[in-house]
DNA sequence: CCCACAAGTCGTATGATTGG
DNA sequence: CCAATCATACGACTTGTGGG
């Protein structure tokens, strides 16, 4: 096979590589140096061939060429320059008819078939969209899409690889390299984003139009089990941890006895009426290091905690706490964060069907206010409290008006306290105990996130995309874990609406 | 452990149908 | 004629399995 010529070659006896080389120059007329490879049945791959090798009769064998870029002029058997140009040749089985021999041939078994994959043509509508870049695309014209590329690669394989998956999008971004570009994400999280498109699409796909096919059938799986029911195992995807655990060494200028000294003045100054608050912070700091040891290395619990730091259970040391960790304000982060995003987090949240009645309540009294600044706050309120739907987890989970009785079994919950008509107070709860009150929902917010850090917790389940979210689009923090590609969806879907 | 996938299901965009 | 309502198709999601 030689780009999309393919032949076949006759062989007498058995031959050795260099004797297929030279056979496979002529039929081709190849000119330039290439290599080739056979097609291993056992692994299902291409590989190189050995010295003295013997190959059963009517094996495939594929034509790499060693300098790229013969491809101009006319040619379209390489349509990327930086292509390697795949070929075939082989030798047929003699003593079977020429009919079975054809399926040899048919492009179901050419497995470089993503190499020279040329993309389906689109309308000129989506055309247009996808080179100017705006409007963004209609569910339908991005369904046209997918539908297109799967009729052309099901030519090939309802199964592509991993790889050819790739290959495909990175194609469509050379093409159209506006779709690559997304604001507040990576090539790469654009990229993958794509990739699960086309996976739900050939799953789906394969499942509801092509379901009859033998190479679909084949995977059918072979019994639902029905002994399932008598297995409760709720096991869910596991909770996530939030930030990589910070442990920084001790100020050269403490030592044990100096540390407890600092506890134990700490702890007499929090019963004080008036505490000298800039000397708590510097005690604070100068037991940083050991609070954290304490916190991530013997994971006390936060009743213990309390008992050693009750400061950590203050508003204000709190956010001192996170910024010895982050080494920025949680605060100033979430206001840059929010201001940036509010609007369009609010627009898209709209677009959704349903939402709670504290989202709906948010959003309507957006406009009730007159003055600007009200206003923004309004809407940043409105956008922390919608991101849970649109990540499709429950505010509740979070967030919850204190007189409904179901209990929350959550590590870190807000609750907000009603008093007449008006929310009156919310305080941040940590396994039941509480950390701190606020009237402000903004500060108990601020609170709510920089807990997780302070006391080293997981991200719950119920709520993982969500605080997800919060790190990476507002606090900023990036792990090297892979984003969640709902929250790449939705990041995705806030950018349309900027 | 990670990834692809099947199976089952949900939410909603879109187009057809109905009723005023 | 247009809107409200309905039906359907389809992308997305979850859970569990199997294979590397």
């Amino acid at each position: 096979m030689y780009g999309n010529e393919n032949k076949k070659i006759e062989r007498e006896g058995s031959n050795t590589k260099e004797q297929l080389e030279v056979k496979a120059s002529e039929v081709f007329q190849l000119k330039e140096k290439f290599k080739l490879q056979c097609w291993d049945r056992s692994f299902e791959e291409w590989r190189d061939l050995e010295p003295q090798e013997a190959f059963p009769t009517n094996t495939k064998f594929l034509i790499i060429l060693l300098s790229a870029s013969q491809c101009t002029s006319s040619s379209n058997r390489c349509p990327l320059a930086s292509d390697v140009s795949p070929s075939l040749l082989t030798d047929p089985p003699p003593n079977l008819p020429t009919s079975s021999a054809s399926t040899i041939f048919s492009t179901r078994t050419d497995s470089n078939w993503d190499l020279h994959f040329q993309l389906p043509e689109f309308s000129s509508a989506i055309v247009d969209k996808l080179q100017t870049g705006s409007p963004p695309l209609k569910e339908a014209e991005r369904s046209a899409m997918l539908e297109a590329i799967y009729n052309a690669v099901k030519v090939y394989t309802y199964y592509p690889k991993t790889m050819q998956y790739e290959r495909i999008i990175q194609k469509l971004f050379k093409v159209y390299p506006k779709l690559a570009n997304q604001p507040n994400m990576s090539t790469g999280d654009v990229q993958s984003i794509w990739k699960i498109r086309l996976q739900y699409k050939f799953s789906n796909a394969r499942k509801r139009e092509d379901s009859s096919l033998p190479v679909v059938q084949s995977r059918k799986r072979v019994r639902p089990s029905l002994h399932l029911s008598q297995v409760p195992a709720a096991r869910k995807t596991p909770p996530q941890w939030g930030m990589i655990n910070y442990l920084p060494q001790r100020q050269e200028s403490e030592d044990d006895k100096s540390i407890e000294s600092h506890i134990q003045w700490l702890r007499r100054e929090n019963t004080k009426k008036k505490p000298h608050y800039s000397r708590v912070t510097e005690a604070m700091s100068a037991t940083f290091s050991d609070r954290r040891q304490l916190i991530v290395k013997e994971g006390v619990s936060v009743k213990q905690v309390q008992e050693l730091y009750p400061w950590l259970f203050d508003e204000d040391e709190i956010i001192l706490e996170f910024q010895r960790i982050g080494s920025s304000s949680i605060t100033d982060l979430i206001r840059d964060g929010f201001t940036k995003y509010a609007d369009a987090i609010v627009t898209t949240v709209k677009n959704k069907k349903s939402r709670p009645n504290l989202v709906d309540k948010a959003i309507g009294d957006i406009l009730k206010y007159k003055d600007e600044s009200t206003r923004h706050e309004a809407t940043k309120y409105a956008a922390v409290i919608a991101v849970p739907t649109l990540v499709n987890e429950k505010l509740e989970n979070m967030l919850s008006v204190v007189d409904e009785t179901h209990e929350v079994k959550l590590p870190v919950i807000m609750e907000m306290f009603e008093g007449e008509e008006e929310v009156s107070s919310y305080t941040v709860k940590v396994d039941g105990f509480k950390v701190t009150e606020s009237s402000n929902f903004m500060s108990a917010f601020a609170v709510y996130l920089a807990t997780f850090y302070i006391f080293n917790l997981v991200y719950p389940t119920a709520l993982k995309k969500t605080l997800n979210f919060y790190q990476r689009m507002i606090l900023n923090i990036q792990d090297g874990l892979p984003v969640d590609k709902t929250v790449m969806r939705v990041v995705e879907k806030i950018n349309m609406n900027m």
